[in-house]
DNA sequence: TGTGAAATTGCTTGGTG
DNA sequence: CACCAAGCAATTTCACA
């Protein structure tokens, strides 16, 4: 499953984790490569699904998200499609991870007001025993990997 | 803080929220608006720190990270300086927060193995007692906020 | 795989409603 | 604020190494 990367790819891959909006032509300048053999290792590390999007970063808080959680979801049993469907409907959920342990779910939920996570809570409230953190800060906004 | 945003600001945000490297013109079409225009609206959003960056998305696993975990740290004191200087230097640390309650910070840790993933564990457990999960899937990858 | 040149398309800027 | 038009870059495609 793991793909074999030269130096190039993961020069292209480092500048556009740091800036994914920058043009070819420039991507091609930094790594020293010409327009058109720049698309053409975008477009493999695209078609190989190393590269699985590009994302806009908001600004959660300027949006009118001013509480950001970590909930932590004790799920019995194995029926995870209610689960499931709630993630979907559920924008306030931004990331669901299925780990080992006794929490099963480690959930990220951002809220408007402590009211509205109130809300949220009492709706996963309903799958298992919850355990909330409200975050205080991002010490580190998440950045992607660097070359193992 | 908080800043209020129209129609055509939520709908710009969406697009880049989903596909980030979308040319101005395509961006311009799809919210109903010129290039000139959009092109404005885009620098607003960047200038008044809403978007924040564009980032490409990387799949771990495929560039060699094996391993993903959630690692909760209880910190005790109040000395953060090293710690600090550790989240920078370890490039495995993907993210963390640091949020209320008796672990003090979560963070989410890329490693190539388990070996990896032990010698990472030994760093971190020099500044508190941790609680690690090992992630079995992302049931929901990451995604952006929706209009609240 | 990478390059270079040509045609197309997109971007930017200044002037206008 | 948004649109249009013109001049300038960037992108894509193709023949060639």
């Amino acid at each position: 499953m793991a793909v074999n990367l030269d130096d190039v790819d993961w020069a292209i891959i480092d500048q556009l984790q740091q800036e994914a909006r920058i043009s070819i032509s420039e991507l091609g300048r930094r790594v020293s490569l010409s327009a058109s053999a720049t698309t053409e290792r975008v477009r493999q590390l695209e078609a190989l699904g190393i590269i699985t999007g590009y994302r806009a970063v908001i600004d959660l808080t300027k949006v009118g998200y001013q509480v950001l959680a970590v909930v932590r979801l004790k799920y019995p049993g194995n029926r995870h499609q209610p689960l499931h469907r709630l993630l979907a409907e559920r924008r306030e959920i931004l990331e669901c991870l299925r780990t080992t342990g006794d929490d099963c779910y480690t959930l990220k939920v951002a809220a408007t007001s402590m009211a509205h996570l109130e809300a949220l809570m009492d709706e996963l409230a309903g799958f298992g025993s919850t355990t909330t953190s409200i975050v205080y800060s991002q010490t580190l906004p998440y950045r992607g990997p660097e070359r193992p």
